[in-house]
DNA sequence: ACTACTTATTCAACGGATTGCGCAGCAACT
DNA sequence: AGTTGCTGCGCAATCCGTTGAATAAGTAGT
């Protein structure tokens, strides 16, 4: 129900295209909120109808015409009147973590094959979002304040994980003790 | 698409029934995984057409009758394999933190006020998982293993989310000082 | 020459999830 | 006597989200 709200906010500071849009999904409020191209078409569109965004067409050649967005102002309204009210506090659906749930039922190696592996993710963001951090630190804008405290949440969420992983593998290291240990002793 | 998963990792230690379920999302993994009542039925509905889970029927007197489900060697292979193959990764939609990165347009008391409020709800949690926790600590099942490191995960989580809220609040505190005496000197 | 990627938008189909409602009886509090 | 809350199950409508595909033209690489 707030992919439209992450939408707005967004279009605070610029004009832009549905395109445009998707690319900072895929960066930097995608640490926070994700969606799809085709879900931000549709939703821009509803926007639209409600008049919260309008749009200029502007035909490109070479490339296809693109539509530019902005806010308006009973968009920006909405987006105030949104950010009074509470926020719905986030589902919480990681797949991965309902595996560990289940653990005892696979092998150690296996587990720490995937551990390995979404940590490997993890530590690319942590460097990706320390870069970002980085960038804003000299730079003092009132606006980058927000984007800089969005990525410390980002940082310190992949710093817990790795840590949490770090723990998973000790962990699984002397269960494999124990069960080697127990297999040989039968 | 695990939700599935996550109700057969339930029913891999117990018999249970829907309500049953319904309580353990609200607790111990809804901390990973969670799911309204509606969902938790409909779900098992599907499991037991797909003869995943089977179940009896217990008449009750002064309650509802109730059908208790257990899983089946169909449900327990389908599990594991699930298990054996990647999960992707956890979408992530937190309608707090676009509220953070719309900031600029928000006064710093009335950020500061939700997230004094999410801060509450963040340490009561780290509360009940660390209680459950040490119950775990004594105990040393296999089982037990993962339950442990789910919450670990957890108390790592509420820990990480809380240390960043404090640097929010120094930040916004700041934040107030430089717009009021821009204000002032005006 | 062929393939693949980028820019740019949109439609259609399906399945997952949320919201709202309804039934039913007992226990406990006010 | 009345309200609230717990145990227990379920249906229906709607909305949100994902997957897959189509169109269209330019650019860059093998």
């Amino acid at each position: 129900m707030s992919l439209r709200h992450a939408i707005l906010v967004l279009l605070q500071d610029q004009e832009a295209s549905g395109y445009d849009l998707a690319r900072e999904f895929a960066n930097s409020i995608g640490l926070v909120w994700n969606a799809t191209h085709q879900q931000i078409y549709l939703e821009l569109g509803k926007l639209n109808d409600q008049s919260m965004v309008k749009y200029r067409h502007i035909p490109q050649d070479g490339k296809p015409d693109k539509k530019l967005y902005r806010i308006t102002d009973e968009g920006r309204d909405d987006l105030v009147r949104w950010l009074r009210k509470p926020a719905a506090p986030p589902r919480i659906r990681d797949a991965f973590m309902v595996k560990i749930a289940g653990g005892s039922m696979s092998d150690s190696a296996s587990i720490i094959q995937e551990l390995d592996d979404q940590a490997d993710l993890r530590r690319e963001r942590l460097n990706t979002f320390e870069a970002l951090a980085a960038k804003l630190d000299d730079t003092h804008q009132d606006r980058d304040l927000f984007t800089y405290l969005t990525l410390r949440r980002g940082i310190l969420d992949q710093q817990a994980w790795l840590h949490w992983a770090d723990e998973v593998r000790s962990a699984l290291k002397k269960r494999e003790e124990q069960l080697s240990s127990v297999s040989t002793s039968v």
